[in-house]
DNA sequence: GTGAAAGCGCTAACAC
DNA sequence: GTGTTAGCGCTTTCAC
């Protein structure tokens, strides 16, 4: 055993009479072992207790093997589930993976800093964020390659999803089912503000739903928007409004689910019962959505992040990488929360069917 | 130039005509460096775009300087500046600091497990976390030195206050102003629950709390006392159930500040004038306790980061350390939230005044 | 003050 | 299949 403290390779080899080479190719799997020789050195690395060094493979290999991702809130489900995809597939990939949280402009400076001058990652995701002509700058300088979810970055690989296609979606899922008065709740941005991480996610889902409401000749009234900062709580205190006015909506939109759980919880509080008195969709298809039974546009949040991931390992090995631009695709869920206004007739089918051709119906389960 | 993408200390040391000795000293700032020398690797280093690899400093090093936070709920004020205070005194001893914030138990174990195992950090400091015999065993096999903050764990070094002490201060506090109907709004802890992760400060301010109402011969009236999830909206629920009492409490102590504010909200919300007809102390001493006037009694949660910091740093380098347990003092800061109650005249001075020694009046701001 | 050289613990290329 | 060896980029004696 050496001097040192620490237990080597060396120290493992000797024991077990074999070179460094090939506990180095037990350790990492490789396939040229005897099955009889990897036995035996697995049982002097457990008995001498050796754990590789991260730091001197990293060092040896010419790379760190890391990748890192950079998510906003990452408490809110939708961050969750882009989160989850794409470490699935960099954990089979032989990946790590450092993940950055980022709440706040300060957090993600800091963290870019870090990425792009001490740590020298593989590569990085960057999760619903746009950075700055600066940042992408700073990286392609750094070499450290870069790929967006969620977000379109000028000259990066993207994986996004047509938000207005998606808002345009849900209105016309609720035109359908003869909805004329359709209320809006999502996210507002504070442009200037200090805790301004530019999502755009939600203003584009209201463009979706202005053109769906043009379409239909209806046309925009804003009394129906009501915008805030993101949040259940604050979507139930935005929802409470639109339902407190002398001409209510029949059905709104909600820009993301969890948006969606304070319009429910609105509705509940106002005593307006859902699907009966008050039509309510979101978007995402959180794990509660199901749960809850509300209809809503479902992204593929998991696979966004593992396509993401999937992309930068393309990257990162010079294989085929795809289009800079990949739009995932869209569709209605139509659950319990949904349902045709009173009154009005079933309208014929295909009124709406260009639009309607994105339609689909998926495991419509019950709200009890 | 290598050959390679990367600029390294030789590229720095041939292009400025010096051996790789000085460039690494120039690097880390060693005195024996002629200032003119300095001056020109300093320029070589920036022209180059050199930046020296993390992974080969710390593989020849023998050490990766870098300490490791383990801090459950980054979110909150306390949190925030006890790891603040860590990252002061471990910046200025030249330690790296890696940060792992800690919502639920699953993320703790995710972030030991790589502690123990995977990432060599040369130490950790745990904060307000109760960590299992099995994890101290493993810390200890590991051969990671731990220091604790806020948390006693056996035979581990930790910094802590009194919170037993805390209570009876802040509820003597309120008996000296002449209460005798006082409320008390904590955290519950959920033993059993997935989502515990073994918190006792509010048990034992609790514990204070029922000690100065007994010795006062007040005795406990569990009716007074309301506990639930931590945050301030569940306080204010929580408090405005206290207000709505047939006999509700005169004064109240919340075990945070930031329960501090949900009663102060509930206060405002119920029509209650306060310190007029409701007195609200709090714990902590957060920033906007400050702001808002609130009495508390206030821990040196930025010391508590400082001062372990400085013990890992101590017990790193075989310095000094101090003893086992370190204490750090509690005192009550009077401002504007509490009142002598109406109608009980200027009690005598020294009544209390043997628990009343710890009492410290303290840059009381004006309420308005 | 500064240069030369010996590692730090590992991987990968090359022999056998 | 397996041993040997040359580095990976840096820090750190030890001479000069």
């Amino acid at each position: 055993m050496a001097p040192s403290g620490r237990v080597t390779i060396a120290d493992v080899a000797a024991a077990s009479g074999v070179g460094v080479g090939t506990v180095s190719r037990v350790i990492n799997g490789a396939a040229n072992v005897r099955e009889s020789t990897r036995r035996s050195v697995l049982t002097v690395i457990k008995q001498l207790g050796y754990r590789p060094s991260y730091l001197a493979a990293s060092l040896s290999r010419g790379t760190p093997r890391t990748i890192a991702i950079v998510v906003p809130h990452l408490t809110t489900p939708s961050a969750v589930m882009r989160l989850a995809g794409a470490l699935t597939v960099l954990d089979e990939q032989g990946y790590d993976t450092v993940v950055c949280n980022v709440d706040t402009p300060g957090q993600r400076d800091h963290h870019l800093t870090a990425l792009t001058s001490k740590y020298r990652v593989d590569g990085v995701i960057v999760v619903s964020l746009r950075l700055s002509r600066q940042w992408l700058a700073s990286f392609r300088r750094a070499g450290v390659p870069l790929v967006a979810v969620d977000a379109v970055l000028t000259g990066v690989l993207h994986t996004v999803t047509d938000d207005v296609a998606g808002g345009r979606m849900a209105t016309e899922h609720l035109l359908l089912l003869g909805h004329r008065r359709i209320g809006f709740v999502g996210d507002v941005r504070h442009p200037a503000a200090r805790t301004d991480l530019g999502f755009t996610a939600s203003q584009q889902r209201l463009c979706g739903y202005q053109m769906a409401l043009q379409n239909a000749g209806i046309g925009y009234d804003t009394g129906l928007v009501r915008r805030g900062p993101h949040g259940a709580a604050n979507a139930e205190a935005l929802a409470a409004e639109l339902l407190a006015l002398p001409d209510p909506p029949s059905a709104i939109f909600a820009a993301s689910d969890t948006q969606a759980m304070g319009v429910l919880a609105a509705a509940d509080r106002a005593g307006r019962r859902v699907p009966g008195e008050l039509s309510v969709i979101g978007f995402d298809d959180i794990e509660s959505a199901m749960l809850l039974g509300l209809s809503t546009v479902r992204q593929p949040l998991e696979d966004s992040g593992a396509e993401a991931a999937r992309r930068l390992c393309g990257l990162l090995r010079g294989g085929p990488i795809g289009p800079l631009r990949q739009e995932l695709p869209l569709e209605v869920v139509h659950r319990s929360s949904t349902a045709r206004l009173r009154g009005s007739g079933p309208s014929p089918a295909g009124v709406y069917a260009g639009s309607a051709a994105h339609l689909t119906e998926v495991g419509a389960t019950g709200r009890t």
